[in-house]
Formats: C-alpha cells, sequence, structure tokens
DNA sequence: ACCCAGGAAATTC
DNA sequence: GAATTTCATGGG
C-alpha cells in the first residue's frame, strides 16, 4: 500500500480537526487512525510524533493532501496573533491547539452545510453517508466518493428519501442544479470579494449568512469567515462582551474554529 | 409528551 | 420590514 509522509509537522491534531464539525466525512478506527475520502481517493491518516502519515495516498497527490490539511500556512504563529487580542481567545486556542481549517471540496462543504442547517452532528454524519452511498461514484470496497454536482442535479428532491434529510431535499437539488449549470461557479468564490461570493452562495434555496459563510471557510478556505452559528452568538456575547468579529482580521475563521469546539465542550459556560 | 439540533423559508403582524 | 412559525428527522 502507498504511503504518504509528511515531516516536522506541528500543530495538527487529527482527532481535533477532523472531529471538531468542520467535516463530516472521516470516521476514527480502533488504532486511533481515521479513515476518509478526498476528492474520490480513499486514505487513512495518522499522526507520529511530527509525522503526519497518509495511507493509501498516492505521492502525485502529495500536493493536494499537503493543501487539504493546510500544511503551508504556520498555525503556530496565527495562534499567537489571535491570543493577544483576547484572553479567552487564547484561553481556546490553548483548549484545541491543533485544530485546523481543511481545504474540502467546495460543492462537498455546500451540500454538507446545507445539510447542518437545525441538525446535530451525529445526525448530519448520516446524512452525508446516505448521501455517498446512495449517489457517489463507488472508489472502492463499500466506500464512496461523494456525489457530483451533475449527477444530483438530475434527481428531484423526493429522489433524496433515502438519506432521510427531510426538508432539506429540496435545497440540495437547488445548489446541485445551480453548480451543475453553471449558474454558480464555485471556483469563482475563491478570488471574489467576500460579500459578492456570500450573495452568490445565498442565491441557493436554502443558503442563508450562517451555512455560505461555512462553505467559503471549509470549501474554499475564505479564512477572514466567521460563521455565527448559536454556539459562536452565545459565545461572542458571554464570553467576548459582544467583540466584533472583525476584530479578528484575515485569520477569524481559524479563531471561531476554536471558540466553536472550546464552546461546544463547555456547554456549562452557557448553562448557568 | 415534550425539547433541541453548527438555520432558513414561509407566514404573520 | 421585523418578529414568529414551520420545516423532517432523530435523540435525549
Amino acid at each position: 500500500m502507498n504511503r504518504l509522509i509528511f515531516e516536522d509537522i506541528h500543530a495538527l491534531s487529527l482527532k481535533d480537526t477532523l472531529d471538531c464539525g468542520q467535516s463530516f466525512r472521516w470516521k476514527e478506527q480502533e488504532n486511533g487512525g481515521f479513515f476518509g475520502v478526498v476528492k474520490g481517493r480513499a486514505a487513512t491518516v495518522h499522526t507520529d510524533g511530527d509525522r503526519l502519515v497518509i495511507d493509501g495516498a498516492e505521492e502525485s497527490d502529495r500536493a493536494m493532501w499537503a493543501a487539504y490539511f493546510d500544511l503551508d500556512l504556520d498555525y503556530t504563529a496565527v495562534k499567537e496573533q489571535l491570543s493577544r487580542l483576547h484572553p479567552v481567545m487564547a484561553q481556546a486556542a490553548k483548549y484545541a491547539p491543533g485544530i485546523r481549517i481543511l481545504n474540502q471540496e467546495p460543492f462537498e462543504a455546500l451540500i454538507s452545510f446545507i445539510i447542518s442547517q437545525n441538525n446535530n452532528i451525529k445526525r448530519i454524519v448520516g446524512i452525508v453517508d446516505r448521501l455517498c452511498e446512495n449517489f457517489g461514484e463507488p472508489v472502492g470496497d463499500g466506500v464512496f466518493a461523494f456525489p457530483t454536482a451533475g449527477r444530483l442535479a438530475a434527481l428531484e428532491p423526493d429522489d433524496l428519501t433515502p438519506i432521510r434529510a427531510g426538508f432539506r431535499h429540496r435545497y440540495i437539488i437547488d445548489a446541485a442544479r445551480k453548480v451543475a449549470d453553471g449558474e454558480i461557479d464555485l471556483e469563482r468564490l475563491r478570488t471574489l470579494p467576500y460579500q459578492e461570493a456570500q450573495s452568490q452562495l445565498m442565491q441557493i434555496t436554502g443558503v442563508g449568512v450562517k451555512v455560505a459563510d461555512c462553505v467559503l471557510l471549509y470549501g474554499l478556505h475564505r479564512l477572514e469567515s466567521f460563521p455565527l452559528d448559536v454556539w459562536m452568538k452565545r459565545a461572542m456575547a458571554t464570553l467576548f462582551d459582544g467583540m466584533e468579529p472583525s476584530v479578528f482580521g484575515e485569520y477569524a475563521g481559524i479563531a471561531q474554529q476554536y471558540i466553536f469546539h472550546y464552546s461546544r465542550n463547555h456547554p456549562e459556560m452557557f448553562s448557568s
């Protein structure tokens, strides 16, 4: 089996990165590794000291995997910069210092975060699994790629009954059709001014500000994005004294992910 | 029998 | 226009 190794990797925890609600396709294994599919390539990943090991990956995909785990960004420097802005920010970054923002496929992020609305993470994972099993290309033994926009665009909302996403079926189909027919060019959103990219995504039925921000952050690597879900709104109001997200600057999205994870794992901070 | 879930659309005021 | 209700589904 082919194996890719990345040396001298710091500030990367696969557990915290792959299981913090930004991706829904990685499964932790008995041995502590994670199995997932990216761009139709199935792989198992684990860390060994300061090495990142990707089993089942081709050498020709080295750049793709490096980009996926955002290995070229100095997260230690980003954390130091963010932590200076607010003591709670420093606390959140210290709680899970190995979180990174993945470079996911734009269409997968779009559909995944449409599914995420008014939903819980466990159920999101189940729906995404069923979406891939039913409509994704098989890439191995019981393993499926994320469905293409073209494949989903040819379906009707009722065809999604087996994935059990309820009222979101028509949102998924609308998104797939707008992407498949070129009405929305996801790749172009990487370079558009932020507000323009956001409003383009919001032309899709079922995509509001929050889902658009998630697509821009997790699918198009717009690190300035700062998705405000219920947890983040609570955190900003009660922990950050109503601080403006813009204060976090060009890496606001990374700050957001630390704060989100920290908040979700300390719900008692908000209940009493 | 409730209530909630990484929201957004539809309806009502 | 702003506030409220509804939207499938599943788990606690």
